[in-house]
DNA sequence: ACCATACATCCGGATATGCGGATATAACTA
DNA sequence: TAGTTATATCCGCATATCCGGATGTATGGT
């Protein structure tokens, strides 16, 4: 396997050669952390997918992943902070979605890449669960 | 922003329409949370930075990311049972490598969408850091 | 005004994760 | 063989994250 590996992609994609891909300050780093973690929990996963197909409420969320109200807003909260989904006032109700194709596009990439890495990655004690 | 957007990106990707892009199963969703908690830890972002352009030894990586050679080591171990780079043993030396030009793509994603959150994202409090 | 509904936030407890130091293993070298 | 180098693993400590229950806030209905 060649080094050129990821200049290689850089350049079919279309990026700037040359440039980080991941960000040069501490800070910036941390953001791109944050923003990992954020879909880095199961529920959330759960919750992602049932945001794909259109608004839905925090109730119907709520019956969907079976935990407490508490929990669910919570993780709606953090995975509209973090850009994942969209929240919509509507009197009463908040209603959520996906609506970036790039969340999609990205979602659908970490399967194709867990799929021909799935024994490995079970087997990973570093990170538990 | 219509519904239809994740089916259109599906369509657009040329995945099966229809199929879940997150694993239906638990135990499915479970794993492709520890992927992404994986790449959301800002030492192993900087290391998979510096592992992009060639093979790189943990010395090497110990002394890009300053930390103890214990904690570089877990690191890097944790990236490659996780899919994103590639170990080699080569005498005393394990050289550390990204080989699958999806994680290029995958963070070149995650680098345009964190970049138009920015604000957000650095403002979510239920994740911390 | 009063109450019910829908959601958000706060709190303390349990588990997960990051960290460095100590130790173990494996490969070269004299 | 003995010693050095390179890396991996084990340990306890500190912090982060998940959880549900309690409480706060806003909207709509009567």
């Amino acid at each position: 396997m060649p080094a050129q590996t990821a200049a290689r992609e850089v350049e079919r994609l279309g990026l700037p050669p040359g440039s980080p891909l991941v960000p040069a300050e501490h800070a910036g780093r941390r953001v791109m952390a944050k923003f990992f973690r954020a879909i880095g929990d199961p529920t959330r996963l759960l919750l992602l997918e049932f945001l794909l197909d259109g608004e839905r409420t925090v109730s119907e969320c709520i019956e969907q992943v079976g935990l407490s109200q508490s929990r669910v807003s919570s993780h709606l909260a953090c995975l509209a902070d973090c850009g994942f989904v969209t929240a919509r006032r509507d009197g009463r109700f908040t209603r959520y979605q996906v609506t970036d194709p790039r969340v999609v596009h990205l979602i659908s990439l970490a399967r194709a890449l867990t799929a021909d890495n799935a024994a490995a990655l079970a087997a990973c004690v570093r990170i538990d669960t």
